[in-house]
DNA sequence: TTTAGCACTTGTTGTTGACAAGTGCTAATT
DNA sequence: AATTAGCACTTGTCAACAACAAGTGCTAAA
């Protein structure tokens, strides 16, 4: 599996030209960059199809890359690369300062992505299992309409508005909001998941029946599934992989049904950006696709992800450290947001 | 203008075979159907031709609707169609009862309507320029955060979170809440929107300088325009006319930039439906494609729409039913769910 | 008024041949 | 021993062409 330096730079190249062109590439165009004779070039090449690095479409067609060797490109040829000053001044302009909202930060961060690589973005909001409740509010809007608010310990807010008449006598309100902190608080949302059915038995039997649907409609809350932003998906249209109807169909279906960007978020390394090259995202739909996504954490927990779908011969080279700036700025940014002390320090010193 | 009996006949059925087939219905399939000779067929066709019922595709393909034919079939066929009992009973299957979330309601039902028709289908919740506050609550959550809810005279709930260190000290969030409901309940969305400005600096002047930003992100949510959900897009790329990878850009670009889903939403006539053509939608990417919406309106205000894209040779027959039944049976659903009186009465008459 | 018949137009399909791009292998070269 | 020139071979693309299918408009007869 070791390369020599020539089979190194070769396989560099035949990815670039390819991420450019979406053409095999033949020896003929490699001998001219790199100053060897084609037929050097072909032996070579066929060396590196063996090792499984490079595959022929067809007998006479140039050379593509494997997705081993879109892998090993990224594993051995992009890890320090950073972004230009000015590319990351650009990017901060485009970033407002002001944002009051993560939900605002992030949609901008989304489609500052898809538009900086034109390819599609897309975000995921966290799924919430492991979290704990800080915090629940009950809110009465008008004469039938009741708000329930949900705190999680990573700062994100979930609420469901329920219309109902009588939904709950006013004065219950403000009791019943007590008894649900004084009950919850604290508590992992799964572990309320699995014991809704017991508690609703056990505790409220007695009670006013129309807290029934609401605890219900809090236990949905609780499990709401996370929800997916997807940005500059007509980019992709212009990418020639897409010209098969088949192709498209796949890129569509992912794009629609949200399931694979949902399941991509739960998986992945330790790192906050995790590249999923075709069959290594594990889902057929995905398989002429790559996809880069960079985990957003605050305090170690996960409040979120950013993501890029493009095809395989992705331009990686811009593209991971472009998302990776980005997401450091999100992160930074929430971070700012969150009123964390550390964040705080290390300004001061900075300045 | 006047069609004669026969003209009428042939519209028809062209309509219709094109409907099914996508292939330009010439005059030998239509002898078959009709009992007359291609000749004469042929002849009326020209006729239908010249005055603009019908086109041809190049001189020896068969005929196929114009917009006008198309309206024509729409305004005459249509109108008094209904669905069949056994097909009410198994939509009234599909919806839902218990659900207590006006969103979920709307989710479902437009899931519903791009699986019966096989075309996609969305939902726009309203612009909310004309509506009144009922009430605004501000609702601190944890520590840093802060919730705005904005409920409108129309039953529409907004609401959002900003993130900031000490956005608002604790014990002026309810004092103040006071005074944005004494200033504000009544008024008129786009009024406040108008007049933020002077609003700010004559009236809060001199309070609490964290106020002006919630201030802000108040008006932002009072201008937060309406937010689209699309469904069933995919269906779409079964579609022979989406085949040509022009249309299927302009499809794509309608389904992700939303906005000429929103500008429909605003046009219309009287009634709660609205058909619109090809060019009669006024945008050029919808011109090879026709919209049907469904406006949802309680008690006079509306309060959503949901609607189809297909192609043009949709199939209105069994469509403009569909989202009339789909459309009526949420509107009775939210109409009980709000606990309308009326409503009630007629309930308990029928029983 | 309707229809049979016919010449005409246009799009589709399949074949063929020329050509371009690229390969692997062998033998000569460095 | 590594490199390269040369060549036979494979495959895909493109243009031209012919055969054909579908459908029309028009004329003249029924």
């Amino acid at each position: 599996m070791k390369l020599d330096d020539r089979k190194k730079k070769i396989l560099e190249v035949v990815i670039e030209e390819y991420t450019a062109t979406a053409e095999p590439v033949g020896s003929l165009k490699l001998s001219k960059d790199l100053g060897l004779s084609s037929a050097t070039i072909r032996n070579e090449m066929a060396a590196l199809e063996k090792l499984g690095f490079l595959e022929q479409p067809h007998t006479s067609a140039g050379r593509i890359p494997t997705t081993e060797g879109y892998r090993w490109y990224v594993d051995h040829i992009i890890n320090e690369k950073t972004l230009l000053p000015k590319e990351k001044a650009s990017i901060d302009k485009m970033l407002s300062d002001d944002v009051l909202r993560f939900e605002s930060l992030i949609k901008e961060a989304t489609q500052i992505l898809s538009r900086l690589t034109n390819y599609a973005s897309y975000a995921v909001s966290p799924e919430i299992d492991d979290c704990t409740v800080e915090e629940i509010k009950l809110v009465k809007l008008g004469k039938n309409k009741l708000m329930i608010i949900l705190l999680a310990d990573n700062g994100l807010v979930k609420e469901t508005v329920i219309n109902n008449e009588n939904v709950l006598p006013d004065e219950n309100v403000e009791a019943f909001n007590n008894y649900l902190n004084y009950k919850l608080k604290g508590m992992n949302f799964r572990d309320i998941y699995d014991n809704i059915t017991p508690f609703i038995e056990n505790e409220l039997n007695n009670i006013n029946d129309n807290i029934v649907p609401l605890i219900l409609e809090l236990n949905n809350l609780l499990t709401t599934n996370s929800e997916v932003y997807v940005d500059g998906a007509s980019n992709m249209l212009a990418l020639p992989e897409l010209k098969k109807s088949e192709t498209l169909k796949k890129f569509l279906n992912v794009i629609e049904t949200k399931d694979a960007l949902k399941e991509l978020v739960k998986t992945g390394y330790d790192g906050n950006i995790n590249v999923y090259i075709g069959q290594e995202t594990s889902f057929d739909d995905l398989k002429d696709f790559t996809i880069i996504t960079y985990k957003q954490k605050i305090n170690e927990k996960e409040v979120g992800t950013i993501g890029i779908i493009g095809p395989k011969r992705m331009d990686y080279k811009k593209v991971i450290p472009t998302i990776k700036y980005i997401g450091d700025m999100l992160q930074e940014k929430m971070e700012k947001k969150r009123g964390g002390k550390k964040e705080n320090d290390r300004k001061r010193k900075r300045e």
